[in-house]
Parts: C-alpha cells; structure tokens; sequence
DNA sequence: CCTAAAATCAAACTAAAGTATGAGAGGCTG
DNA sequence: CAGCCTCTCATACTTTAGTTTGATTTTAGG
C-alpha cells in the first residue's frame, strides 16, 4: 500500500516513458510498412504470381508418357527390320517361315501339312532345310531361336 | 514556289496546332503512365514472375519416366503371383516345372535327363503328365501354352 | 530363253517323342 | 499309421519327328 502511493509518480513517469517509447516504436515501424509498402506490395505479387506460374505449368503441361507409346511404335517397325534381315542372313525362305510360324504354334508336321495343302513330306524337307538353316537339332530349338532372332514372334 | 510563299502563314499555322495537339496527347499519355506508374509496374511483376513460376515447375518437375521402372517390378510380383496361381490351377508340380522350362529351352528328353540326373523313362513320365494337367499333346504346344498362361517365360 | 533357287513329293530309314501300365521309395497329413 | 501325392524307374508299344536320297515342277532373274 505504501510503495504505491509513495512511488507513484516515478510509476507514472516510467509507464509514460515505457508508452511513448513503445510509440515510438510502433511508429516507426509503421513508418517502415508505409515507406516500403510499394516494394511489400510488389513481393506479395510476386509470390502470388510464381505460384500462378507453377499452377498453370502442372494444369497445362502435357504428360511425358507419351514417349513410350512411341518407343512401342518404334519396336514394331525394328521388328519388321530385323525380320527381313535375319530372313536374309539365315536365307530362311518364305515357305519354311510359314513352316517355322505353325510349328510354334504348336502343330504337327500332319497339321500343318493339311494346313497348307500339301504332303506330309514336303513339310518334313521343309523342316529339315530349315533346321539346317537356323543351325538346330529339333522344332523347339528352332521355335526359341526364331524367337530370340526375332523372326517370329 | 508560289504555292509555298502564299500558304505559308496557313501552313505555319497548322504546323503548329498539329505541334500543339502532339504535345497534349503526349502529356496525357505521360500523365496516364505516371497516373497508373504503380499499376503497371505491378502488371510487369505479375508477368514476369508468371514467367518464373511456370519455367520453375517445368524445370523442377520430375520425369515420369520412373513409372516405368515401378510397373515392371509390379509386373515382376505379377509374374511370381500368377505363377503360383496357375500352378495350383492345373496342378503342375515343382519337378513337372522344371521339365517343362528345360524343353522350352529346346532340350531333349534325353538332355532333360542327363541335366536332372534321372532316367529317360522318368523324364518321359513327367512330360507326359505335364501333357494331360496343360491338356495338350506335344511338347511344342506345351510351351506355347504354358508361356501363354505364365508358367514359364 | 535358260538357269538357279524354291517348292513339291516319295520312299526308306533312324531317332526321338509320347502312351500305357505297373511298381517301389519317401514325404506329408488327417 | 494309413492313405495320398510326388518322384522315380522300367518295359513295351505307337506315333511323330527328322534324315537322306532322288526326282519333278514352278518361279523369278539375268
């Protein structure tokens, strides 16, 4: 109770001192707001804008998937290339591709000599010349090199 | 000659106000850019910074291109998973299987043999097993059937 | 027009592949 | 532990595959 009375005007004068210095203060920070306001303004546009930027580029950019549909497009035609070239290597002849596309299909020489309207024995020679050609002992080793020289599918 | 020295004043005169008009039409126009100063500085950042947020987000996006690799490993677990799944379906055991990729890779019966240290006759009971639970009836649709189902690559 | 390659066929083999049946040794499970 | 499945093997047989030789007919190209 004493100290209240007694320091009251050094209370005073110390709340008024700390006020007007926190006056000070905030006028002058608000001084600084109203002196920099252009380049605040400036900012936030900015920053508004960079993000209008990013927004618009992630809604209008294209996929980049599209690459790989080409690349399969692409495998088609080396395939259709490579076809004629391991044709021409191996000097497999159409016939005999016939022959060699039936057998990985799973037929028999009976099967695909009824397939292609002819004997049981020209598909053996048929069968035979190209197992040479390709280098091979038996049907399932010729299938899986024609595959992997792609010269079936 | 004539025309110039009668028509002069006139000329002088329109020379003038053409000057005159120019002149205000310029200060107007100086007028609205000072006028509008903030505004179109603000214009200029809000395109600029566009600019930059869309050149950043292209710059800055990540290729797609990872995709690829996470759906060939998916395609990896699919193969695991289907490869299970047809196996129990048609009831192919684990030795049957092993036959079965051997002659896929163009070997005979008796290099099957040999390669798994069995007899022929073993061998032939496998395959011939494997023919009914695929039901087919030769070893070349065996592996055409069995790479369509997945069994085997 | 003539020739070389390709396609066709046949016959007589040999070598694989595939079927049918039976049977023994382990391993897993109710 | 009995029953079932897998893996193993054998034997005997049928069917398909593959080779070899030789021949005729198309077909495309110089």
């Amino acid at each position: 109770m004493n100290y209240l009375t007694k320091y009251r005007s050094i209370l005073i004068y110390g709340l008024s001192l700390a006020a007007a210095l926190f006056l000070m203060k905030w006028l002058e920070w608000r001084f600084l707001i109203l002196n920099h306001a252009f380049e605040i303004y400036a900012g936030i546009i900015a920053l508004l804008f960079t993000g209008l930027g990013i927004w618009l580029a992630m809604k209008l950019s294209t996929p980049k998937i599209k690459i790989i549909t080409i690349e399969k497009e692409l495998a088609a035609e080396k395939t259709f290339v490579l076809n004629n070239k391991a044709l021409n290597e191996t000097g497999v002849s159409a016939r005999e591709l016939e022959v060699l596309e039936l057998m990985a299909d799973g037929l028999s020489n009976q099967e695909i000599a009824e397939r292609l309207f002819v004997s049981l024995s020209t598909i053996k020679t048929h069968s035979s010349n190209l197992f040479f050609k390709l280098e091979v002992q038996r049907r399932t080793q010729a299938i899986e090199k024609a595959k992997r020289m792609e010269l079936i599918a």
